[in-house]
DNA sequence: AACTATCTCAACCGCCGATAG
DNA sequence: TCTATCGGCGGTTGAGATAGT
């Protein structure tokens, strides 16, 4: 699949790939903190509830699961979840409950699908080693990380051919561009920076997990990494707390955390 | 054994905004 | 101001693997 692109830098990289194909190569599967192994079910429920509150932006989602690309968590969405969903009667797209006739439709070919879907199950199991293993994975404590380090284009800019370190540090947040310029694609700069939102009154501050890259973390909002978690914490509690019959207060809490993001 | 259907996921594509010159 | 280039995004494609017929 690999294509031989016109790029004057794979010529003298000598590689079949242009510059654009080998970050996306590095970003998608060579980054030595991509997570791999399957999708535990923490992260299944956490992207159902991130796509309900942010929609098909990926990078944004991928920002909360560390070690998972956006590209992974679209194919997953696209290959599992959208799948599970509607079988459960659920419109991926809206996550609204899709009609009734729908909704028993579904159920009932679902149920007829059943039987004969015993074996392809172990198979899509078995099929990958590395990712099909951990089916029966232990249950864990729901985890929602910190987002990646955000770009501030404004306040600091770094100059554009950055280091090897720099520039996979920056490009680990690469969906902090949404939340700083509004859900726009794309955008260069360097520059790394927090978040800040509020909900209920709180003000919530995320930065960069890792605080020595992150000039602004050190000296602005105080730089407590501890603040900054337990701040987290309570978004992550409000996230947690909205389960399948969540209550309106918190999904009304959290979608007011996602327009932020998205302002 | 050969063919078909289905699934997975890395890679490609086209677009956009930021930046450099 | 204009143009070229780069970085990043979401949508889509298609090769490869596997199971079923």
């Amino acid at each position: 699949m690999v294509k031989a692109i016109g790029d004057p830098c794979q010529k003298k990289a000598g590689l079949l790939r242009c510059g654009k194909s080998c970050r996306l190569r590095w970003m998608n599967y060579l980054r030595p903190d991509i997570k791999r192994g399957n999708i535990t079910p923490d992260e299944d429920d956490l992207i159902i509830r991130l796509h309900s509150l942010l929609g098909n932006r990926w990078s944004l989602i991928a920002g909360r699961l560390p070690g998972r690309t956006d590209n992974e968590i679209k194919n997953y969405w696209n290959t599992h979840l959208s799948k599970r969903l509607r079988n459960e009667g659920t419109d991926p797209n809206t996550h609204k409950k899709l009609s009734e006739p729908i909704a028993k439709e579904n159920k009932r070919r679902k149920n007829q699908r059943s039987k004969n879907n015993n074996n392809k199950k172990e198979m899509v199991m078995t099929k990958d080693k590395n990712k099909k293993t951990a089916q029966h994975v232990e249950p864990q404590k729901p985890k929602v990380h910190l987002p990646k380090p955000t770009r501030f284009t404004s306040l600091l800019s770094l100059p554009r051919n950055d280091s090897f370190t720099s520039s996979t540090t920056v490009t680990t947040g690469s969906s902090s561009q949404d939340l700083n310029r509004g859900g726009g694609r794309g955008g260069g700069g360097g520059g790394f920076g927090v978040n800040t939102w509020c909900n209920n009154g709180l003000v919530f501050c995320v930065g960069d997990e890792d605080q020595d890259h992150d000039p602004i973390n050190s000296s602005a909002d105080g730089g407590d990494d501890h603040t900054l978690e337990n701040l987290y914490e309570e978004y992550l509690q409000a996230l947690l707390k909205t389960d399948h019959h969540h209550d309106h207060q918190n999904q009304l809490e959290l979608e007011s955390f996602a327009e932020s993001l998205l302002i």
